[in-house]
RNA sequence: GGCCCAUUCGUCUAUCGGUUAGGACGUUAGAUUUUCAUUCUAGAAAGAGGGGUUCGACUCCCCUAUGGGCUACCA
């Protein structure tokens, strides 16, 4: 067996048992949608268009509903109310047709849901739907649907529930095509709301509310775009994470799961019946902890493109290194680059608020000491800079911070980053002295 | 309007008749910290409303309200 997944405007195709070439697709749905004229339960309608929305605008003017169904029918041009020559003659005068399913009436339709449970409609509700267009040779999604999965031997049609509503007319296809015994089972998923929670989340709010809708960046021929997770950042895993906890949980309290694990613990009765809001904090969370718990060599890899685009050389080695101490601090993907950045290139510029907070005094001199200790130097591991750095400090009871944060700010040109000493070392000494320097040279005097 | 589905903290959810209604995101307060983060601790926060059934209901049934979906010769 194999599985079918049918996106949007898909009548489902492919697979080892494609029972017919895309040539042939037209003349196998007119084949069972005659079929069903043949039994009775569907008809030729022959009224166009334009004829019928003439119809539904009159009934609305009278605070009527239109549905073409049991009672409409008979008022309108179809084979019911036609000899079978006429039929026939207006067919073969090339009359443009439209073959509808004959909707019984008042009957009870009883189904069942794998999430829902058992759901039962009235069939005088239901109106007359179209299976088959004589304009285009084309089948609409229903009949397509059923005699595709009918073919195809699909055992689970698992869909979103704006498909509900359609599940009376598809037991009855199933039925009038004398396929039930082998019908599949159907599951409606709970939709994906907006996170304001007005409406299912679609494709079309691309960007609008400030978030990704698309896995991937989405480019169709009319020139529109809407950009993806992985363009705002998120890992793949993370996204999969992400969307599999909307309208499901594995029942204990994990949240965050391999793809093994959320196959292990996937059920259908476990998938939840309302409507979820789709909450971008918790993805971003989500995302948060794949990076915080990802391989260095991973995240370097997301990051090579970056530094090429930079023209920045670097080995793998000191890239991973680089990821190593950032990684907690990152979000997303596109956070690397910012928060790696000076790892990478020395500050051209200083961060005007810390320069106002933290240049003055006499914090500039005491970074000069600091030079010349770490000028003296020959090995600059982590752990022998902070010892001889703190006694500096503690010798002559400098202030800490201050210290700190103005060769943080010499280093990085910013209040961000790891520890000071893991910069250095990781700079290495001659780059350390050389920013130092810069600093030196470049902030203004102080007094 | 009609039909269908749903309803537990702001959000995602656990609970399958008996619980101090649990967890997570977010939020608030605190701790750690040379920065930014991370991490840790603590707090506030929920069964839509009304009827039943039952010894007992968040859990089962009905009504109402609210939300969502469908109501195309689209999927």
């Amino acid at each position: 067996k194999w599985c079918g997944i049918v996106v949007d405007e898909g009548v489902s195709v492919g697979g080892p048992h494609d029972p017919y070439r895309q040539s042939e697709r037209s003349e196998i749905y007119l084949k069972y949608a005659l079929e069903l004229l043949a039994k009775g339960d569907a008809y030729y309608a022959f009224d166009t268009a334009d004829e019928l929305t003439a119809l539904r605008k009159e009934k609305e003017a009278r605070g009527e509903a239109f549905a073409y169904n049991f009672e409409v029918r008979t008022q309108l041009r179809t084979s019911l109310n036609m000899s079978a020559q006429e039929v026939e003659q207006l067919i073969a005068d090339g009359t443009q047709y439209v073959i509808r399913y004959k909707m019984p009436e008042n009957q009870e339709i009883v189904m069942q849901d794998l999430i829902r449970g058992q759901v039962v409609v009235n069939s005088s509700t239901l109106d007359d739907k179209v299976l088959y267009k004589s304009m285009d040779h084309l089948p609409t999604y229903h009949l397509a649907n059923i005699v595709d999965d009918h073919l195809m031997e699909i055992s689970h049609v698992i869909r979103g529930e704006e498909w509900l509503p359609s599940l009376p007319l598809h037991y009855m296809l199933y039925h009038s095509l004398g396929w039930t015994a082998t019908q599949p089972e159907f599951a409606h998923l709970p939709l994906i709301l907006k996170p304001d929670g007005k409406g299912k989340l679609s494709k079309r709010d691309g960007d609008k509310l400030g978030f990704a809708v698309f896995p991937l960046l989405w480019q169709p021929e009319n020139g529109d775009s809407a950009r993806g997770f992985r363009e705002d950042g998120f890992l793949p895993e993370a996204f999969i994470n992400m969307l599999a906890l909307l309208g499901w949980s594995p029942g204990d309290d994990r949240e965050i799961m391999t793809m093994d694990e959320m196959v292990e613990s996937f059920s259908l009765d476990k998938v939840s019946r309302s409507g979820a809001r789709f909450d971008p904090d918790k993805a971003r969370w989500i995302n948060a902890e794949y990076i915080h718990h990802a391989p260095n060599a991973l995240l370097a890899q997301y990051l090579e493109p970056t530094l090429r685009e930079n023209n920045i050389q670097a080995t793998d080695q000191y890239t991973e290194h680089v990821c190593a101490l950032i990684k907690e601090r990152a979000t997303l993907i596109t956070d690397l680059w910012p928060l790696s950045k000076f790892y990478f290139v020395a500050p051209t510029e200083y961060d005007a608020k810390v320069v106002a907070k933290f240049w003055k005094g006499d914090n500039p001199k005491h970074l000069g000491e600091i030079l010349e200790i770490v000028r003296a130097m020959t090995t600059f591991t982590a752990s022998e800079m902070e010892a001889v750095i703190h006694e500096l400090i503690q010798s002559q009871g400098l202030p800490m911070g201050g210290v700190m944060n103005t060769l943080r700010l010499a280093l990085v040109g910013a209040n961000m980053g790891a520890s000071c000493f893991d910069i250095m070392e990781t700079l290495g000494g001659p780059e350390s002295v050389s920013r130092i320097e810069n600093a030196l040279e470049r902030l203004p005097k102080t007094d």
